[in-house]
DNA sequence: GCCGTTTTCGGCCCGACTGTTTTCAGTCG
């Protein structure tokens, strides 16, 4: 929680140091970056304050003495002295005001000098009043402008899933494919990168016809407006709450520009300054040497080759060390969706799915998986409809009949996702789990448990030798609930020593483990399952959601349980049981 | 304010679009 606030008051002192007379544009660059990296850091400040102590913050990639000495103070008084200092200067609500499409801290500050602006409902009033439009570098377009940006802001959903925007995206790109306008359309930004979520959508497109490119794009149902129209690029604003760049840019420079814009803007700084060191020069048209003369810009394998580096899948472009590893020719071989025979986390009409086992069954065999795992709530779930142990043995039959049904075509894997209990104990009677082919628990009531507490609570599960795989192990729900207070070193120490899978669920409200976790996890050696926890038909297509995080935790195809001939796998389950 | 096999001082990514301009500042990604 301190992250976020902390990230904001960086960034409010970047806006206000905007303002001074002289340039301190780099010390500026400095809090933005900071708070970037803060905004979006899994790990709380105040918990690497506690283990590392200062040390710990000046280990952050962009937080050196001078911010790590903030950090710590606002940590220990919740205040920055520096931040009261500037706000005394500048009592302008800037991180919302700032929010709004077109505006920046210099027409904050000038509205506030002039109208006395300080916060998003004055500036309501003077637009209404019409007083905007007078001020000296302001007109009626301006007014309009920030009128616009209040009416996207308040309509605006911020960061949005991942499994919202890309299907959006998907239709979008189909629609202009389709026009006959275009001959290469593929998706950048955040979306390509698959972060779990998205805060617009990023689109290239080679065309020799852009200004029918953009009109169509303009008429298409997903749009709601167009917020900038140029001649190569199209802002528009989409009816989910989102804006939407779509750029048409040359054949020939088409490589550079996936390049540039698939980001991540932090990957590209960096690659740039390795362009910079060999004497060249990195843009969106093209990689350049001294004298401007083109060495690469049609594909990006090209010009990562270049310069010197091995082509990186965009789902690791977060200059999280992947760049050296690049540069060494030492970059993982990421597991790839078509690496996945089977899913472990579903769902049936058992408990909280909509659909029959036998629909579910009959689904994922047309998605090509060789076996299936039928996971249905414990009776702890009871607004799951979670089952008791009687229920159990219906469901057992049920899971039997069906693999005589489809034997030779699919196998199903009896399993339950069971309850791991507030005092870490599993929701099934032992003659219950033992009929499982793995068990599958997780943590699903008591969340607010101190850290100790429940790290120990999942930890007694883990030792069971009863649990095979620790499914959503944080149990966030994104955009609306935080993760369980867990030691995630203990957790997965724990799960290596007793052989324990974590999973990857693939739902796009959980996304558990995050990048961030499963690069952790990945240092223990441990073993990843990729599953949908599919409670209908067609969530069995979330797979691809799993992969983009596993491929955003670098995970290769042997990290993973479910890409293994199930004899292999069961091998694996018995092991601990 | 950060950072370091060119540097503990002197670098730090760069182009598109818009509006109010009369040559460019502000904003964005």
């Amino acid at each position: 929680m301190n992250n976020q606030k902390i990230a904001e008051i960086f960034n409010e002192i970047a806006d206000m140091l905007e303002l001074s007379k002289e340039n301190r544009i780099f010390e500026i660059r400095a809090y933005k970056k900071a708070a970037l990296t803060l905004d979006s850091m899994q790990e709380e400040v105040s918990d690497i304050l506690e283990k590392k102590g200062i040390e710990g913050l000046m280990e952050i990639q962009g937080i050196g003495k001078g911010l790590a000495e903030k950090i710590k103070e606002f940590v220990a008084t919740g205040k920055i002295k520096k931040y009261e200092e500037l706000k005394k200067q500048y009592p302008i609500d800037f991180s919302n005001l700032t929010r709004i499409q077109g505006m920046g801290s210099k027409r904050a500050f000038m509205l506030y000098k002039k109208l006395g602006v300080r916060n998003i409902e004055d500036l309501r009033t003077v637009i209404q009043t019409h007083k905007v439009r007078e001020l000296a570098g302001f007109g009626e377009k301006s007014e309009n402008e920030l009128k616009n940006g209040i009416a996207l802001l308040d309509a605006s959903k911020g960061r949005i899933l991942l499994g919202t925007a890309l299907p959006e995206a998907e239709l979008i790109m189909k629609s202009l494919a389709a026009s006959g306008l275009v001959e290469k359309i593929e998706l950048a930004g955040s979306t390509r990168r698959m972060k779990e979520t998205v805060g617009d959508l990023d689109i290239l497109v080679i065309s020799d016809n852009s200004k029918k490119v953009m009109d169509l794009a303009e008429r298409l149902p997903e749009t709601q407006s167009t917020i900038s129209k140029g001649p190569t690029k199209i802002t528009l604003w989409l009816k989910i709450g989102i804006s939407c760049d779509i750029r048409v840019v040359e054949k020939e420079s088409f490589g550079a520009a996936m390049q540039y814009f698939i980001g991540s803007k932090d990957h590209n700084v960096k690659v740039r300054q390795i362009a910079i060191k060999k004497g060249y020069k990195l843009n969106e048209y093209g990689l350049f040497d001294m004298k401007g003369k083109i060495l690469a810009n049609e594909n990006e394998v090209e010009i990562y080759k270049k310069l010197g580096m091995q082509y990186p899948e965009p789902e690791m472009r977060e200059n999280r060390g992947e760049i050296e590893l690049a540069q060494e020719g030492r970059l993982p071989k990421l597991v790839s969706l078509n690496d996945i025979i089977g899913d472990l986390h579903v769902h049936s009409k058992h408990s909280d799915g909509l659909n029959s086992i036998e629909e579910m069954v009959i689904e994922a065999k047309r998605l090509g998986r060789k076996y299936i795992g039928i996971t249905d709530h414990s009776k702890t779930e009871y607004i799951a409809h979670g089952m008791d142990e009687k229920r159990f043995l219906e469901y057992s039959k049920e899971i039997d009949m069906l693999n005589k049904k489809f034997d030779g075509e699919i196998k199903i894997l009896k399993s339950a996702e069971t309850d791991i209990l507030k005092d870490g104990s599993l929701d099934f009677s032992k003659e219950a789990l033992d009929q499982m082919d793995y068990v599958l628990a997780s943590v699903h009531t008591n969340l607010t448990m101190k850290k100790e507490e429940m790290t120990k609570r999942v930890i007694t599960a883990i030792e069971s030798g009863k649990m095979n795989i620790l499914a959503h192990p944080t149990d966030r729900i994104i955009n609306q609930r935080p993760s369980i207070q867990l030691d995630m070193d203990k957790i997965f120490e724990a799960a290596k020593a007793n052989n324990v899978v974590v999973e990857i669920d693939s739902y796009p409200e959980r996304l558990d483990l995050n990048d961030e976790n499963i690069l952790k996890a990945k240092k223990y050696g441990l073993n990843f399952s990729i599953s949908t926890d599919s409670h209908r038909l067609q969530h069995l297509s979330f797979m691809r959601y799993g992969i983009g995080m596993a491929k955003r935790g670098w995970l290769e195809k042997n990290d993973i349980v479910n890409v293994m001939p199930l004899e292999k796998l069961i091998k694996i389950f018995n092991k601990n049981r």
